[in-house]
DNA sequence: CAATAGTATTTATAATACAATTAAAGAAAT
DNA sequence: ATTTCTTTAATTGTATTATAAATACTATTG
């Protein structure tokens, strides 16, 4: 069990927050006052009211006087904070949140791509060569599956060079590692799908930019292809 | 002056964010320790520690015992935070960071549009040619250019009717602004322009995704050859 | 020299008291 | 009855003090 954090007000921010995401305290709604929260989790004001803090900063609630501690609308909701994130994906697994997933991290990774071809840098290209190696040693089962294919896109963002794209890499990688739990895809990669990435990678080396992005438009567009396939899918059985 | 906030705590974060972001306190280094900070800002350790934990929270520090508050390495950084993205860029203007925030945003803006051509609402589209009619209206004087053309692109990011994407309104509004600031555009839109907004929004609204796509990363990529041209300009004269 | 124990510094937590804010109830006026 | 004002009470905001826990640094010891 990875619940057990740092410190007490870690603790409740953790216990609070995937309460929050997962609906357990709903959007308008209110949470337990300050003096509850100290009572329903044995801990002083102190801690209790550092954690309201901590997830105000992360704009899952508000508190205000005489009003309490109210859940704050989910458009407030810092999606791209590594934790808000986490605990809305882990806690509630949604085809269709996977789908609005993937058309972002489609958004993200062809421009990378195209990024990428224009200011990799020497190590940069080697870091993404280095992730195709272990591609290819996956579709031989040598090397683990998932963690070659995150590689890859993240050395492809990290080869942008471009800070708003490189704090996105948490996302990406949290955005794969839900798409594979989903897609049941634990099998190993295809030689398809490696050439496919192979191809990117060559145009980036050799700063074809626009045929980087096209090509990496495709992957994704293929990607999100599957997922509508199975809420499709979904949507006839009920 | 806009540096009166709701309370100390709030008033504490968003000076030592200030600071943090403008470089005075850099990166790898430390902070004063709360008992520093309680004399330097004269308020009690309960509200310097709330302002801590909320700093924390949002990815500027980190602070343990006995090694103090330091100032977080920049890819810890929450960029996609309405405050730390506002420090950033109203605090440290620069022509470099511009373009990367430009970068994202062509991303974000060309895929938006092709998903506003899937999933447009009716609301979505009367919205968006509510604001094509305040851009006409600029043209003339008769409206306000900077917000018609902010308009116009929340209008289409929010027909995305993608969480993800309408979470990032902000972070494109804010890039319009600080783009309007830096490239002395303080004229009118012109004709022109305009009517690079009106095809946007007449593929949309026939749901011709990929032309809508097309159109608006033509637009994106012009907004970022201009930057582009102006610091090549910069780099001439140094 | 290396491992160990001790010390001091800083954050973490607790407990208590009071102030400030404000929603809601009640009173007064029209 | 309706509005306006006042009061009340609930809740967060701030301050203070005390103690615990964590850990970088120092000293000791074998």
């Amino acid at each position: 069990m990875e619940s057990s954090h740092r410190n007490l007000t870690h603790q409740l921010v953790h216990d609070l927050g995937r309460k929050i995401t997962e609906g357990i305290y709903s959007v308008g709604g209110r949470l337990p006052s300050e003096a509850d929260l100290c009572v329903q989790f044995n801990i002083s004001r102190t801690a209790t009211r550092e954690a309201v803090k901590m997830l105000t900063a992360k704009g899952l609630i508000s508190s205000r006087p005489r009003q309490g501690i109210t859940v704050a609308d989910f458009k407030h909701w810092n999606l791209f904070d590594a934790d808000v994130l986490n605990w809305i994906l882990l806690g509630r697994p949604d085809l269709y949140l996977l789908r609005h997933f993937l058309q972002l991290r489609l958004a993200i990774e062809a421009e990378a791509a195209y990024l990428a071809a224009q200011n990799a840098s020497e190590d940069d290209l080697i870091n993404i060569e280095n992730a195709l190696i272990r591609m290819k040693d996956a579709t031989t089962g040598q090397d683990d599956t998932h963690e070659a294919d995150i590689e890859f896109h993240q050395s492809v963002i990290s080869a942008t060079n471009n800070p708003f794209f490189k704090q996105l890499i948490n996302f990406i990688t949290t955005a794969l590692k839900v798409n594979i739990r989903f897609t049941n895809r634990m099998i190993a990669v295809t030689e398809d799908e490696y050439q496919a990435h192979v191809e990117i990678f060559e145009f980036i080396k050799n700063g074809n930019s626009q045929a980087a992005f096209d090509a990496a438009m495709v992957t994704q567009r293929a990607t999100i292809a599957l997922v509508d396939a199975q809420i499709v899918a979904l949507e006839n059985k009920s």
